[in-house]
DNA sequence: TTTATATGCAAACTGCCGGTTGCATTTCAC
DNA sequence: GTGAAATGCAACCGGCAGTTTGCATATAAA
């Protein structure tokens, strides 16, 4: 998952798609630097992340913001944050005794 | 950065250092299954991240974890997830009108 | 019913990433 | 001071990730 994010262009998307809305690959490609395949492989790791899906709309398809692994995401960070912190507190009171 | 954290070893050592506090080189190889070189390049590239920071201990290298960075990128997500929801809300406002 | 638009599928290429191996260097312990 | 422990440096390698290209398919528009 943080894999799907590492990527510049990935992470490009998911930045779009939260300050735009849902678009669809069409729209995607128009503003990236590189093919739409690209954009079209991309799209489906980010996908299989849990980040993004997709809906058809007549010949379109439309992609949209996944928030809740975004949060996951983010929830994972504050606890790692904050195991650090009991472990420096861990640390002090070894280092006291 | 998302970059630094995606891939499994690295994202690994960020835990370790996070619940164990600070290791050397050499604790951190053992108790992981790849190489202690293998390992010193992961840190490399998880301190150019800013995630991780390293201090010489005699002839032992100690890292620990960074945390300013890794709120840094938990801020990030929080932002993006932020805006999609303003974006759903425009959306709505859009439909409505 | 043509024609243009939006997408799908597959093959091919290239660079970089994660990993190992071998040897040199520093520092601690006895 | 001699051996062992912890680390540094550099070369090498295999595979996969990111990208492009070419062609096929579906759907809207005229």
């Amino acid at each position: 998952m943080f894999a799907a994010l590492g990527d510049a262009t990935r992470l490009g998307l998911v930045a779009r798609l939260g300050s735009e809305g849902p678009l669809s690959i069409t729209q995607l490609t128009a503003g990236s630097a590189v093919t739409r395949q690209a954009i079209t492989k991309h799209l489906t790791v980010l996908a299989t992340a849990g980040l993004v899906s997709d809906l058809r709309r007549g010949r379109e398809r439309i992609w949209e913001l996944e928030p809740e692994q975004i949060e996951a995401a983010r929830a994972y960070l504050e606890h790692v944050s904050k195991r650090w912190d009991e472990a420096l507190d861990r640390l002090k009171q070894f280092v006291e005794k």
